[in-house]
DNA sequence: TAAAAATGTAATATATAATTGACATTTGTG
DNA sequence: CACAAATGTCAATTATATATTACATTTTTA
């Protein structure tokens, strides 16, 4: 998985830290700074759940055109 | 998770079995039946690889205003 | 510039996505 | 109708998303 720029600067705009991203949507800080690095493959139940905490929809956040790696 | 019926409607606008669809996206049947069915929350890379195959974006097939369940 | 907050990282544990194999039921077609 | 293809379902297993704890490093701010 590619870095998430995307939700870093979209979690930018809103003023949130990792930790507050994770509470909201209801995982660890662990897990957000993970999928933002590109180490987690997450779940579609949570990127939704990130996008509406976010105020951005599926294809602004984890769209990506080729898969890059595995 | 609420059944899939979206994504059960664009398997079919392809004429694509599931089982046509899972080697496409390199899963398995079964696999394919529980997202249609919404027994699974699939990872965002198959819900990806769904989509390109399909031709559909992520919120074509998995946007969901609020989660029902779980 | 020191303290605090935020971010990065690692190891171990747990929940669940996905596989595999097998069989039952439904649907389409000769 | 009979056969085949597609779909539905179940149980057991494997792979991996996510949690938890803990600490190190970087960035912010008083």
């Amino acid at each position: 998985m590619a870095k998430n720029l995307r939700l870093k600067a979209a979690r930018a705009e809103k003023d949130m830290t990792q930790g507050d991203l994770a509470e909201a949507v209801g995982v660890s800080r662990q897990t957000i700074h993970a999928i933002e690095k590109g180490e987690y493959n997450p779940t579609i139940r949570l990127c939704r759940a990130i996008c509406r905490v976010l105020g951005k929809t599926l294809d602004e956040l984890f769209w990506e055109e080729e898969e890059t790696e595995q």
